[in-house]
This record gives C-alpha cells, sequence and structure tokens, in this order.
RNA sequence: GGGGGCGUAGUUCAGCUGGUUAGAACGCCGGCCUGUCACGCCGGAGGUCGCGGGUUCGAGUCCCGUCGCUCCCGCCA
C-alpha cells in the first residue's frame, strides 16, 4: 500500500483533475455544517481539503470528527477553486482537494498549547518539543540549520576536505573553561572529560598528512547558559596543512556566501570587510564590532590636550584619553535618559558620559560647553564627525576603562535610537589580535587565544622580548557584532613553541604533562598549518533572526542546562554510583534518591 | 557566585489604594450553520491565584521564606 501519491503542499493549478492521495497532519478544521474545510499539512506545505456532504456523506461525516493534529489520509480529485475562493496568503490557494474518502491513521490528544500561538512559556514548548517543532518558525528554522550544514560539507568536500571524526571520550585538560567530567566504571577514581573542542585532534589530523580535515563537531562547556551560550554546542571545525590565512579567508568567504544564497537567497559581497584588532579597540571599542550602523568612535585626546576642562585634563594628564562619537537622534533625550547613560556607564566600570547636542547652525548645547573653549567644542564635532542634528557622546577615563564604556554605550545607543539597519549582513575578520594578555593580580603572562597560536611573522624575533607589542595570527569572524568563528595559523615548529611556553611560565615538565602528545606530534613533522571554528547555533541564529539559541536548535537544553523533555540531568540511584565507587557528598536540595 | 524580571483556567493575559461570586480571548465539550481559510453564531465545563509561613475581621493583592522559569554581570584558554 501507499500512504501516499503526492505531497499536498506540492500541489499547483496544473495538478487540476488529478486523483490523489495525501496523508498528514490536520492542521485546522472549518465545519460549516454542510462544507467541511480541513488544512492539511505534510512536509511540503498546507493545502485545502473540501468535504461535501452530498457526493461523499460518509468522508464528510467523518471529517467532523477531525481534531487539530489528528493524522489522516485522503483519496480526492484536485480542484481549481472559484476566483473568489483563490486564497493569496497559500502557494497551493488556487487549488483544493475534494475528499472521497477519509481514513483517520492517528488520533492527537487535546494539545498542551496551540501551534499558531506566539509567546507560549519556553519550558512547556521544550517539554512538547514534538509539537512545537511542528510550528512554521520552528520548521524554518531547522530547515534553514540543514540548508546551513549541507552547503558547508558540499562546498568543503569540492575543495578537497575530509570529514573525519574525533573522540567524545577526551582527556581533562587544566586551561579553559570549565569542562564535563565522564566517570567509567572500569576506571574508578579517573574521568574522562568531554571535549571543548577538537582543537587538538584536528592539528593530529593534520600533522599525519590529512591535509584537509573538517567536522561538524559537538562540544561542551560546563558554563553557566546564555541566550547565546549553551553547555552542549555545534561547531564547523576545520583545519588544512600547508595554508596561508588568506587562503582560509578566501575559501571562507566563498563558504559563507554560498550558505546565505542557499539559505536565505541573499547575495553577500567578498571578500570580507577587514580589521586589525587594534584598529576595531579604536573605533568600535569591541573586538566584534557591529558594522551595520556608524557611530565610528574618534580619539581627541591630542585636541584636548591643554584644556582648561579639569574633568578632562586631569584624565590627559594622568595618560587617559577623551573618546567620543556622534549619533543621530538623540536630540530629544530628555534629561533622565542623559542620567540612565551616566548609570549604565557606570555599570560598565566607567566614571559618566558627556554629552553636547549639535544644533541646526553647529551651536552646542551641552552642560560642560561653558568649561571648553570654542576652538576645543569645534575639534571635538569635527573630529566625530558631527552633523547637525547629532549629539556627540564623549567618555575621559584611563584608556581600558574608556573602551570598556565605549562599546557598550554605542551599542545602546543604536539599540535605542534604532540605528541598526536589521536587514543587513556584515561580515568583518579582525585580525591582528594580542598574542599576550597581562594578568596583573596572577602576575603573569596568560596566552589570549591558546598556546599554540604562533606568533604574527613581524614578531617572532620580538614575541619574547617584548610580549605587550606581539601580535599573533589569530582571526575572528564577526557577524553583525557576533563572534561566529574564530581560529589562528598554529605554531609548528619545536622552538617557537618552547620559547611560548617559557614566556607563559610553563616549565617543560609541566608542558610535558598537560600537552605530551601534541608537543611529540609536533616534533615529528609538522607541516605549517591553521585553522578556524564556527558556531553553528550562532549563525543559524543570526541567519534565521532567531533571539535565543534554542529556537534553532531541535532538542535544546533550559536556561540551567536540563532538558524538560527527557528530564536530564537526573539522579542516579546509589547502586549505580556504587559500580562507579562514586558517592554523593553534599545532597543537592531537592533530591531524594542519591 | 551576584543583580533584574516573571509565576492567576489547557494557553496567552487582565485583576485599582486588601473587600465578599477571580474575569477576557483562544483552546476544550455540546448545539446550529454549504465557500470558509484566525470561518461565524448560541450554550457549557474548566482555578488549591507556584509552594510554605506571617500580618489582617478579610490576602491573587501586603511582608518573610522557598521552588521554578527567564535575562544580564562574573565566567566562557
Amino acid at each position: 500500500m501507499t500512504y501516499r501519491t503526492h505531497l499536498g503542499g506540492d500541489i499547483r493549478a496544473a495538478d487540476e483533475g488529478t486523483r490523489v492521495t495525501l496523508a498528514g497532519w490536520v492542521a485546522r478544521r472549518r465545519d460549516h455544517g454542510g462544507l467541511v474545510f480541513v488544512d492539511l499539512r505534510d512536509a511540503a506545505g498546507l493545502v485545502q481539503l473540501v468535504f461535501h456532504p452530498e457526493s461523499h456523506p460518509e468522508a464528510h461525516a467523518a471529517a467532523g470528527d477531525l481534531r487539530n493534529e489528528f493524522v489522516i489520509q485522503v483519496d480526492g480529485v484536485v480542484a481549481r477553486r472559484d476566483a473568489e475562493a483563490v486564497n493569496p496568503k497559500l502557494p497551493t490557494g488556487e487549488v483544493e482537494v475534494s475528499v472521497e474518502r477519509l481514513e483517520l491513521l492517528a488520533r492527537a490528544a487535546v494539545l498542551p498549547f496551540q501551534l499558531d500561538e506566539d509567546g507560549v512559556d519556553e519550558t512547556l514548548r521544550l517539554r512538547h518539543r514534538y509539537l512545537d517543532l511542528r510550528r512554521d518558525v520552528m520548521r524554518r528554522n531547522i530547515h534553514a540549520r540543514f540548508v546551513l550544514t549541507q552547503t558547508i560539507r558540499r562546498h568543503l568536500e569540492d575543495n578537497g576536505f575530509w570529514e573525519l571524526e574525533t573522540p567524545i571520550l577526551y582527556k581533562s585538560t587544566p586551561e579553559g573553561a570549565k569542562e564535563f567530567l565522564v566517570p567509567a566504571s572500569s576506571h574508578p577514581g579517573q574521568f574522562y572529560a568531554l571535549p571543548q573542542s577538537p582543537q587538538t585532534f584536528k592539528q593530529m589530523y593534520v600533522i599525519a598528512g590529512y591535509e584537509r580535515y573538517y567536522q561538524i563537531a559537538r562540544c561542551f562547556r560546563d558554563e553557566a547558559t546564555r541566550a547565546d551560550r549553551s553547555a552542549e554546542f555545534t561547531q564547523l571545525d576545520l583545519e588544512m596543512a600547508f595554508g596561508s590565512r588568506d587562503q582560509l579567508f578566501t575559501l571562507m568567504e566563498a563558504l559563507w556566501a554560498k550558505v546565505w544564497l542557499n539559505v536565505a537567497g541573499i547575495e553577500i559581497p567578498t571578500p570580507f570587510r577587514r580589521m586589525t584588532w587594534d584598529e576595531a579597540q579604536l573605533r568600535y571599542a569591541m573586538d566584534k564590532p557591529d558594522l551595520r550602523f556608524g557611530c565610528e568612535i574618534a580619539d581627541l585626546s591630542d585636541a584636548l590636550r591643554g584644556t582648561e576642562f579639569n574633568a578632562f585634563r586631569g584624565v590627559l594628564d594622568a595618560g587617559g584619553v577623551v573618546r567620543g562619537f556622534a549619533a543621530p537622534g538623540a536630540q530629544g533625550f530628555s534629561r533622565k535618559d542623559f542620567d540612565d547613560l551616566v548609570t549604565f556607564a557606570r555599570t560598565w566600570g566607567g566614571k559618566g558620559v558627556a554629552w553636547l547636542k549639535v544644533g541646526d547652525g553647529g551651536a552646542v548645547e551641552s552642560p560642560i560647553a561653558k568649561f571648553l573653549t570654542e576652538h576645543e567644542l569645534a575639534a571635538i564635532t569635527s573630529g566625530v564627525g558631527a552633523s547637525p542634528g547629532d549629539t556627540v557622546f564623549l567618555v575621559a577615563d584611563e584608556v581600558g576603562a574608556a573602551v570598556r564604556v565605549l562599546g557598550p554605550l554605542r551599542l545602546h545607543l543604536g539599540e535605542k535610537l534604532d540605528l541598526i539597519d536589521r536587514s543587513r549582513f556584515e561580515f568583518l575578520w579582525v585580525t591582528g589580535f594580542p598574542m599576550f594578555e597581562w594578568l596583573p593580580e596572577e602576575n603573569r603572562w596568560k596566552a589570549a587565544h591558546h598556546p599554540f597560536t604562533s606568533p604574527a611573522p613581524e614578531f617572532m624575533e620580538s614575541f619574547d622580548s617584548d610580549p605587550a607589542a606581539a601580535r599573533s595570527q589569530q582571526y575572528d569572524m564577526v557577524l553583525n557584532g557576533n563572534e561566529v568563528g574564530g581560529g589562528s595559523i598554529r605554531i609548528h615548529n619545536q622552538d617557537v613553541q618552547r620559547r611560548v611556553f617559557s614566556l607563559l611560565g610553563i616549565s617543560a615538565e609541566e608542558a610535558e604533562e598537560k600537552f605530551s602528545f601534541l608537543l611529540r606530534a609536533l616534533s615529528m613533522g609538522a607541516p605549517p598549518h591553521g585553522g578556524i571554528a564556527y558556531g553553528i547555533d550562532r549563525l543559524v541564529m543570526v541567519l534565521t533572526g532567531a533571539e535565543s539559541l534554542r529556537d534553532v536548535n531541535a532538542f535544546a537544553k533550559g536556561q540551567g542546562g536540563t532538558d524538560p523533555l527527557t528530564g536530564a540531568p537526573n539522579d542516579v540511584p546509589a547502586e549505580v554510583l556504587a559500580e562507579y565507587r562514586l558517592r554523593v557528598v553534599d545532597e543537592p536540595p531537592g533530591s531524594a534518591t542519591v
């Protein structure tokens, strides 16, 4: 037997007169007592079924008992609708299927929520995910995710990459995020860890001569979750031998342009913009600038160096900076709006925000205008490129604090003033990241990315004598202000690797203990190599406009990493724990079993 | 670890300075309806106001605690 001859959602006017068998879900029933209409949903979409009481009374009577989400099969004939009965909102709106026989394949219990309803409690949606996933928006998101990974696979395979697997049971390593530990009954007291990324294994693939590796890999971090961060996530991980950074960029630009074309029909111009980390810090006060709007930051320190205005002068004399930007549309801000900005700045560790309204003739209105000369005011407005009608926002502080305030402030105003063009996709490469970060409280240097990232060629000699100035071959791909991918050219030279470890204060013994497997691999003929890893969930989120990772992840977990659908994580009986020789010491509240 | 928001029919919400019988819409059940497409009309059922304690003559409303969900900060080499 065959359940169907056609997909209902694919039926068009050209199919008029065709006898069809369809199967699917009842999306909605409209019972007129006489005529009954049913919207049938299947893999291809919706089509209207019509049941006539005179011609097929049996099917008509049965149709009256249908309810939403019942699964049915029907035989019928495709009919064109009368002109006034056409539904332009449906691709199948010019036709309907006149049903002659109806068979009920499965009933559905009363639903916990309506599928056409927005704003349903997310935990309830997750608990009944099999229903939630039937909703249009979820179906579109999950389909977008499929097309994205399909496009990735085709593009990379066309370019000589092999999709290769790496272990999920991995070694616990001290660096980085907190890991999930996995006990094994055969090794009581010892633990595997779930990988935060396949980083070391992928390097070993290329060292082994599998020159182009990729994987759509599940990764795990036992850290607090966020709207854009979850404990379990999917990465596109790739690595290539004998590849330069620019080759990789070109390959990736072609990939994402294809993905956007296939998923959304949008042409993304290539190559993407590039910006050094230093420039991003200065002009956007972020290492992941959102380029969908302006408000570029300018440094006004030199222009204001001699000022009599004490608030600025004090900061500048102490080696700080005055930086700011011009934003359109803030002229109507109330006193409270400006006060709120000051509060906002303080929550980000700043002292405050100064503001100047630029009027029509270029006249400046500001609480601080009286402390500044005409010349200084002109230097400020021209420095930030303010036009009449703009408002200039200024921050004076030590450089780090100024950056910490200006970045979020720019984004905040971009949102508040509705300056962000939501239809745009702005891709950006950020390059030239600092190699090291100084940890004052621990009095040591730390690798800004990871200790296998290569210094940029021009710092190859000097990176350990002047670590603060050293820039690495790390790069990030930024999309609309989201860091969606990051990677680096790796160190393949043992001597360089030893110097990096030495600067980081990692002794030979310690390096041996933590990374012996990778170091041995690097010592036995490692080609120049590098790669990148992308957050698939985040990319799909930006691509679909979803507000949460959970809306692009079919079986997502909730905020605390719990799964309302299956109830994981759950208590384990004491006798099972005993097999692992584990005992729970502090019983968590609400737990009875352990 | 810290801060904010939320918790009232199956669902989404309303419920004023505490006041007597806690409402609406959708859904559900029953009835009517032959061109609807969020069909329409009539009727009905459905609530331990998250949970516990307190204040009060009286608590959905005020106070304390607690649980759950969610957003943010810390954290995420």
